[in-house]
DNA sequence: CAGGATCCTCGAAGATACTG
DNA sequence: CAGTATCTTCGAGGATCCTG
């Protein structure tokens, strides 16, 4: 249990702990996830993900796009089209974030049993 | 690409999106992460960490633990010994987080490169 | 349609001090 | 040591309206 070896990381203020901060956010993840299916519209994701106001995903998107993890098209017209897809980088990201959705939707039932446990204790 | 297949999940309202926001949070990945090499004082984790205050840790250790993912142990003496360890379900998401750290370090250059092509451009 | 600009609120989180 | 309590600030994020 030696944390100074090689491997450790993660912790204090390394380059991984800097990385994890761009996406160890909701909606970064999720949309993520979304994308993981094929490129898709601005309307479309908001749709798709539900809950999350324009903002909030243009703001993602943006965040996303400037770590190279998304790439924005702009398809000329009127009213305009604008796709996001995958870039290369952020399809690699692909692999762990479903590892990690899948986690969630086998343990849910888990983790609300254990969270209700708590509200009984709670409310006794 | 249809979402309306079963798989397509973690997007609205379900149950993995909810079981998400658990662990969708920066500390919780980082505590689970350094809990995963055995259980940990509060102390030692605070200065494992780096960066997080008294209070956050706390906070996040509570919340894992009314998920059921962590499990706090107290040594009666004085002073007070307080020792947390990840549970049997903790400890299966051990492999998800792993998996994303692992992503997070061995992307953590091209991840910096975009970013800062992108202030680059932003300067300009 | 996609998203910038503004305004406003409310809660996350730091600082500090105290306790069993 | 491992917290709790209190106070305060600061910015994330919603609501709304406007534009190319």
């Amino acid at each position: 249990m030696d944390f100074s070896e090689p491997g450790d990381v993660l912790l204090a203020d390394c380059p991984a702990r800097t990385t994890l901060d761009v996406i160890a956010d909701k909606w970064a993840v999720v949309v993520v996830f979304a994308l993981g299916r094929g490129p898709r519209r601005h309307t479309e994701l908001r749709e798709l993900i539900g809950g999350v106001s324009k903002k909030m995903l243009t703001q993602t998107l943006r965040k996303l796009e400037g770590h190279g993890l998304v790439e924005r098209r702009e398809r000329p017209a009127a009213p305009v089209r604008v796709e996001y897809r995958l870039t290369e980088l952020g399809a690699t990201l692909l692999g762990p974030v479903e590892s990690l959705s899948r986690w969630a939707e086998d343990n849910a039932e888990g983790i609300l049993a254990a969270q209700d446990r708590r509200a009984e204790l709670h409310a006794a």
